[in-house]
DNA sequence: TTAGTTCTTGAATGAGCGTTCAAGATACTC
DNA sequence: GAGTATCTTGAACGCTCATTCAAGAACTAA
């Protein structure tokens, strides 16, 4: 018997990294190998080929996400205060030079939605998921009083999904621009309205 | 003396589709060859490579989303009634089947925004004239009183820029849904409002 | 220490890629 | 209708790709 050396989630990581930077496509398994440290073989043997990689990847980055959104949205806060947070956050990712400034799963959906039936469901369950987390919020914050308004939690939830959808690609065109922000700032504030 | 038998603008829409449906990288020469009906040989006389037809590919589909938002806003129609009209049309092609569900040029952005700085600055370019283009009709609507609001052109017209880039990337996910639909109006909404 | 099992290694493989180019076809000029 | 210039054709090229696999290394158990 004998346990395989490498840490998983390092591995995965550095994978999500590679294909965020080049796309699923121009990632080859030589940048692979090389950003993950592992060899052909392993790779192989853990993953069964690149696609395997992939999925595991975007698994990986569920979980990252979904530790990611919990934390914003902890107890002790005031539901809305904690949603302006969160969306304050993503406008630093949009602002940042780093990888963090696009989302894998946006990414390889629209790269892969028409190529592969089954990573587009994974990612579209993905992202329905994170959209009922934040129906729940805002569901919380009508309970609460917080939030005054006739509309429907969903549809809040689905606005504001497609508004940080488009931030995102807004950023593609402006670099650590102002810009970003004060469309963020104008989203949060139609989400409040009435 | 002889001239060329191809269409160019026939072959670029043909590029244009195949480019759309499977990505630049998944695109291969092959593909290109069976989509336009032009030989390698006549395609690098041409185009000079598979990159220069993508960038013909990219200018124009520039010039034929100009001429549909052209006959969008025609003179004797009042403006915002024009817009409703033009973001109508784009919810009918996230709901369509066909490849004009997405936009060419921010998939392309997507794809190769970290690749290419040439293929990033044009189609961050074209953007930014939509954009501009956009802004003066909202301008235009707010001289004739259509529109009052005490927001700015440019503000106005980045937000919906935003909005659409959002409607078309939820389309992924939600393929012919009344969704879209809801969304866009509560855009246009929030757009006008005040 | 030794035998057995499992993991690691990385060169080899064949398929497919973007690109080239010389030969053939075609149209224009005189 | 001969000569010439240009376009068309598609086989061939070198390269890179994802993937494989047999040999070597390392750990476990007895």
């Amino acid at each position: 018997m004998r346990n395989a050396e490498f840490d998983r989630e390092q591995v995965l990581r550095s994978a999500m990294a590679a294909f965020l930077h080049k796309g699923y496509a121009k990632t080859s398994m030589q940048v692979l190998t090389k950003a993950t440290g592992l060899h052909p073989g392993s790779i192989y043997c853990a993953f069964e080929n690149k696609r395997g990689l992939l999925i595991a990847s975007l698994e990986q980055y569920k979980q990252d996400r979904n530790h990611e959104f919990q934390q914003f949205f902890t107890e002790d806060r005031a539901v809305l205060r904690s949603l302006k947070a969160y969306i304050d956050n993503i406008v630093a990712q949009c602002n940042s030079c780093d990888t963090a400034k696009a989302c894998l799963l946006t990414k390889s959906l629209n790269e892969l939605a028409e190529q592969d039936e089954e990573i587009k469901s994974f990612i579209s369950e993905v992202l329905e998921q994170w959209q009922q987390a934040l129906a729940e919020k805002f569901e919380q914050a009508k309970l609460s009083g917080e939030l005054t308004t006739l509309k429907d939690s969903q549809h809040l939830a689905r606005y504001l999904v497609m508004g940080i959808y488009g931030l995102r690609t807004f950023a593609h065109t402006h670099p650590q621009s102002e810009v970003i922000k004060q469309l963020a700032d104008q989203l949060y504030q139609d989400l409040c309205r009435e």
